[in-house]
DNA sequence: GAGTTTGTTCATTTTAAATTGAACATATCT
DNA sequence: AGATATGTTCAATTTAAAATGAACAAACTC
């Protein structure tokens, strides 16, 4: 078979700024360009589209667009549409502010907050080995608060999400 | 006059794992790891330090090390302490979460955010220039979704900061 | 089963961002 | 004033991150 889609070469006028739009914002939250041209891409096409719709459309590399929409799926912001046609897979955004920042959190933040957790008791290991002088006790006052900006963080999370949604 | 304080050169095995902290600490906010190792140092001192003594224990450039004070004032993160002595400054970090979010909220969350509202305002205008069709009527669903988006961030914003003072 | 389509992986290249360091300005001291 | 100390700026370099594209694997087609 022929194979593709009749989808158009190249971007109108309105997708390229839409696509900036989310470039900007994937931008500040640390993620690749790439992710905002496919999840901007998606978010304002009527159609589901395949990678290489996106590989075409957007004029970027097979690998990148591989990669990103990996990472998309990961986050919980692009899901495959179910109309199971051959092995080609179609993608969809997921357009719910709560679900994109819950998987926000959880794929990128957490982590780290658990990392540094790690870390901190680490640290604290390291003061209790010390010899208790004014040193030490300041290096405890300040980890101290350091666990109370992770417990509060922790705390936050999961209200911040509670009330996106919603 | 011979000039230097006294500092240590080098940095001490629990200050180096605390800094590291830090610095994850700020890649996840997309901040280089210069801002980290500074404002790492400054939160493990007892005693305010200098410019000179930033770049000798953090074996770090004049210029990294000036241009990393001068973001972290800007941010709210870091501040002269009034010792006046000479033309030298003596710089301490903010502990308090709550001014250390509000700071970055302000410098480089709502910065994008606005800038984001302008995009959109265009796009708005670019699908009233449409022919009144399913498409533009897709586009400005889509649109209203972000402006949605947007709304929501700038009522959360205020919040997060209130629910992490105290 | 040969040929095609679809998608992933990963070594290399490219690009963007951070760091350096030298030149400069500005204040301080004797 | 001259000499020294402090701090900023910015072009050049270095470093880290992202994009590419070729090689590969897997699934479907005829």
């Amino acid at each position: 078979m022929s194979g593709d889609t009749d989808v158009e070469i190249g971007l109108s006028d309105f997708e390229s700024q839409a696509i900036e739009f989310f470039c900007d914002g994937v931008k500040l939250l640390g993620l690749p360009k790439s992710i905002g041209e496919i999840y901007g891409l998606l978010f304002v096409s009527q159609e589901a589209l395949s990678l290489n719709d996106l590989v075409k459309r957007l004029g970027i590399s097979k690998g990148s667009a591989s990669q990103g929409l990996k990472t998309l799926r990961e986050l919980g912001a692009v899901r495959e549409s179910d109309s199971v046609e051959g092995r080609k897979s179609y993608y969809q955004p997921d357009v719910e502010l709560k679900q994109l920042v819950g998987g926000f959190i959880k794929e990128q933040v957490r982590p780290h907050l658990e990392s540094g957790e790690g870390k901190l008791a680490n640290l604290k290991e390291m003061v209790e080995e010390m010899p208790g002088d004014a040193r030490s006790d300041f290096y405890a006052g300040r980890l101290q608060r350091l666990g109370q900006w992770s417990k509060r963080a922790k705390v936050v999370l999961p209200l911040l999400q509670k009330f996106l949604g919603r």
